[in-house]
DNA sequence: CGGGGGATGTGCT
DNA sequence: GCACATCCCCCGA
């Protein structure tokens, strides 16, 4: 017997906290993805944490800037970037304002709204493939820099009539410390490469694979 | 399931 | 220039 996933939502006291705290608690809770066509649910399964200070991995290392201007503001809002020139990836802020942590959402599981996520991930072979790795992630929820600042734990006061704000996080089912699993993370370099930062729920088959990071070779 | 190589734009150095 | 919090296609097993 599976529990239901509890659908209150994670109040913003959750993000302020260290990142270190927040990112291991957020896998099993759940990311809505309010569409026109419908929501599209995905209960995380990987994350990895970026702090904003003396942390060589972090997009806030190198200071303020438009780009990453969201990780500064309070916890709790989305920071989304592109990157390679064709992807984009989401994060979740976390406290303290100022301080410009995130949890980057490297993967998970869709519960709802399968059909809509597989219209933007056409290449998956497999279900537990649609948000299988960030860009995926992102891809299968529609995220782009247009929802970049968006507030995931916006109350019904703040969000207009309908209540409705394009993402969500809710409280899920947290995954018990003995099925949390960490190691390095996936695609940094150099020092910022030491930090066992990366979480994953135990054996879970949405998890993305782990690939050190390779410089690319010059195109001719 | 997995490796090799190419593709793309932006922000740093 | 070059690295980049990456993925897809193609092929072989």
């Amino acid at each position: 017997m599976i529990a239901t996933p509890d659908r209150t939502p994670l109040p913003r006291a959750f993000f302020d906290r260290p990142v270190l705290e927040v990112a291991p608690d957020l896998l099993g809770r759940l990311l809505v993805r309010t569409t026109p066509e419908g929501p599209i649910t995905l209960r995380l399964t990987e994350v990895e944490a970026y702090d904003g200070q003396n942390d060589p991995g972090s997009h806030a290392y190198r200071g303020r800037t438009p780009r990453n201007d969201v990780m500064f503001g309070p916890p709790g809002h989305v920071y989304v970037y592109f990157t390679y020139g064709m992807w984009h990836c989401m994060n979740l802020v976390c406290g303290p304002e100022g301080r410009a942590s995130g949890v980057l959402l490297r993967a998970g599981e869709v519960i709802e709204g399968a059909d809509l996520a597989r219209k933007r991930r056409l290449s998956a072979r497999h279900d537990k493939e649609l948000a299988k790795g960030p860009a995926r992630l992102a891809t299968a929820l529609d995220v782009d820099r247009a929802l970049d600042g968006t507030d995931a734990c916006a109350t019904g006061e703040t969000t207009g009539e309908r209540g409705e704000t394009p993402l969500r996080i809710l409280t899920g089912t947290p995954v018990h410390s003995d099925q949390v699993r960490n190691g390095p993370r996936t695609g940094v370099s150099g020092d910022g490469a030491v930090h066992p930062w990366r979480y994953w729920i135990a054996d879970d088959p949405t998890v993305s694979p782990y690939r050190a990071h390779v410089a690319r070779r010059r195109s001719s």
